[in-house]
DNA sequence: GTGGTCTAGACCACA
DNA sequence: GTGGTCTAGACCACC
């Protein structure tokens, strides 16, 4: 698991963590039942402090992406085709993906580019089994 | 321009602001040339701040969707179709959308379905003449 | 909102603080749209940390019984009878029922007297407007 | 006794042991003078230590529900009418009942629902003795 | 004023 | 070893 944090950035540490797990489980990187770095470890590697890692995980628990017990630690809970996602998901979602496509649109972005920019990203997404050795 | 902002909510009142207002461009309701209602006013509207709507004007002013100023107030500046945009919005735009479409796929959410509502959302957008009055 | 904790419980402070201000708002003691103290406030008063009080804030958050905002801080957002329950919630809910009547069958309580005892914890949070100024 | 737990759960798996020895006893599949399963059979049986299986009775025997002693091992002690639960079980009790039936009244459950779920619940523990084999 | 984030370091429970 | 909890205190964003 090589991501990254950049403590720089206007999103929170503990964000960029758990959205860069969840896009690594969205693109198969990390799979149901795969095992998670442990809190300490993430937080030596990136330099910054357990707790902060602590929410990610937290954050990641509630949203059912992973699951957590204490002899173990973390694995991975859901990934792509994992069940259907719930319509309390889709309706907090969809609110936001309409004003991201709005700031593309707004910004002059075709809405055939969009589509295609929006596909090549799912593409990187598809076929989680193929991207595993 | 009617735009309603809702108090309670924990997206940050001049965000919410800023993302209506950038809905309203990209569906044409609010087409460049177009006049911006003045920050006092909007002020007084909402029964908010008028430094709050004045952060959200600045950060519109900032990402080239309004131009103010002195005398005529603000204007929308850009659209759907007035010229590219820029490889710098597109850079940092990129990202948040892959991370709001991993979030739907590790839910679960199919990619055709993915897409389908990113062309639903679209279609509210497009054919901005005709939905001018 | 006068609540207590016991730094000395088994139970996580935070959770006792979540858990109290759950009975205040099922017993109409704390009505939807009701302000909660600051968690500033609360840790002061508890003589506790802030982040603990911000933890329990988060769970009830979560678990969409209070609504933040950083100006006006947190508010009660719903209540006895605001929309029906999950049945995500009623899936975690459900064990939890079994497990804590069990104990009471496996002590001898005779199930007459069990229901009995429901009756009258849920007497005390109905009629939620009576028990109001 | 075929009981499972769940390694992946966050609830502690000594935790699974106990609830699960719990709830046998109160729908009878275990009554008073039934022999318990010895502490390393059931450790090897869950591929667990010894030691969460030892305190999973620990705990058992300090709720008063199992009985053991060095020749004949662990004998379930209490059941469902047994004589009276004691009062420091009913103090310790009744508040962990209030809190969780405020959880459902406070996320929408109505009263009636609640009563309704209990019964069904208490039903299963009840006729312990048509229960057996 | 409000809440959100983060640090550094501590102690405890689980297995 | 794992995660969970908590403290004391700091800085930042919002309004």
């Amino acid at each position: 698991m090589q991501i990254e944090v950049d403590p720089l950035s206007a999103v929170p540490i503990y964000q960029q963590i758990r959205d860069r797990i969840i896009e690594a489980v969205a693109s198969g990187r990390l799979a149901p039942g795969d095992q998670l770095s442990s809190v300490r470890a993430l937080a030596v590697a990136f330099g910054i402090n357990v707790a902060t890692v602590a929410k990610a995980y937290d954050a990641l628990r509630q949203e059912g992406v992973i699951r957590t017990n204490q002899k173990s630690g973390s694995v991975v809970a859901r990934g792509p085709g994992s069940g259907p996602a719930s319509a309390a998901f889709i309706d907090q979602w969809m609110p936001r993906l309409t004003t991201l496509l709005a700031e593309a649109v707004a910004q002059g972005l075709p809405p055939g580019a969009i589509i295609a920019r929006t596909r090549t990203v799912l593409d990187q997404f598809a076929d989680p089994k193929d991207s595993r050795p």
